[in-house]
DNA sequence: TTTATAATGGATCTTCTATATCCAGAATAA
DNA sequence: TTATTCTGGATATAGAAGATCCATTATAAA
């Protein structure tokens, strides 16, 4: 359980597209170079991030990528969901299976009439729970978060230009 | 990214395991045709299980698995971290690329003489700190919370026995 | 001690996903 | 119009997850 490389080079990609906001548009070229992966690989990242309105795109002679939105907008949930996909944490595969029955039928059966067909899983409710936890967390930090604190005591250099 | 299946098998063989621990030791066909899990499979599952010690298993006639400890001193994280490893949720792999140097290098020039040599990752203090998150609060749910839940409404059936 | 039974661990196989590359085509600003 | 840059499909590779089989080992009970 792990985040994929893919995740890792979206968000440092986007850092690098944040710390050269001054100029715009910064291509594939320069992003491959940077982060040290294949441009190949890296546009198909940067494709996914269009897509998702996360930067804007733009072919041509001084065309290239850069954030749609301010760096404080976009959260370190919008990136990681949009590379890892939207699916649960925990999704259960056996609902069929003896067991489930018990765990997830029988608390169902003591409510009958109130709530009909809520889906009472417990396994699920944890892990949901546990979902959520990492979710807030993921909501609170920004690629501002990372630009603020790499380049707080260089201003100097920031003003500059 | 999502937890594996096995985590999922993992999780329910040890709810069933705490559930009927009034007798010992239940055996890789029980839990099978509980979870509607192939017997192979699951005994690899239960295998992991023993040798972290959150089981103990008995060959023979009258053999098989029971918890080894209380069902309430087996947290959510125990399990998972069996199962899926203990990796870390983000580990950076390109630690020798450019924007490396810019983000890493830069800031830990900043207290040379102080702290020679400490790692001072920003996008990895923010996925650890979400990481901890996650990990909290599957520390603070059992297989007992399960257990507690599910069949707090029939303590009639559970006295009878 | 013998025996039936149940867990163990190695080998193997399949399937699926992440990673990665290549290239033809579309879009754009100069 | 043209040079440049992104786009998206096709394809290849490697590794992990999921799954099965079987010979061996360990145990309790007879
Ligand atoms: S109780 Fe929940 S996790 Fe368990 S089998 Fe049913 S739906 Fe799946
Ligand atoms: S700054 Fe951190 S995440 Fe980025 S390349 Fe360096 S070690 Fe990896």
């Amino acid at each position: 359980m792990q985040f994929s490389k893919s995740t890792d080079y979206a968000l440092h990609a986007l850092i690098h597209l944040g710390h050269s906001e001054r100029s715009n548009n910064v291509g594939i070229k320069e992003l491959s170079l940077s982060l040290g992966v294949s441009e190949s690989y890296l546009s198909k990242i940067m494709s996914k991030l269009r897509q998702d309105g996360i930067v804007r795109a733009v072919p041509g002679v001084k065309g290239g990528y850069e954030l749609a939105r301010a760096a404080d907008q976009i959260t370190f949930l919008d990136v990681i969901q949009v590379i890892e996909g939207r699916q649960q944490l925990f999704e259960c595969s056996n609902t069929s299976s003896r067991q489930h029955q018990l765990l997830a039928e029988e608390g169902a059966a003591q409510r009958d009439q109130k709530r009909p067909r809520e889906k009472v899983c417990l396994v699920e409710k944890v892990m949901d729970g546990a979902e959520q936890q990492l979710h807030q967390y993921l909501r609170e930090h920004t690629i501002q978060t990372i630009l603020d604190e790499a380049f707080k005591h260089c201003t100097r250099e920031a003003n500059k230009k």
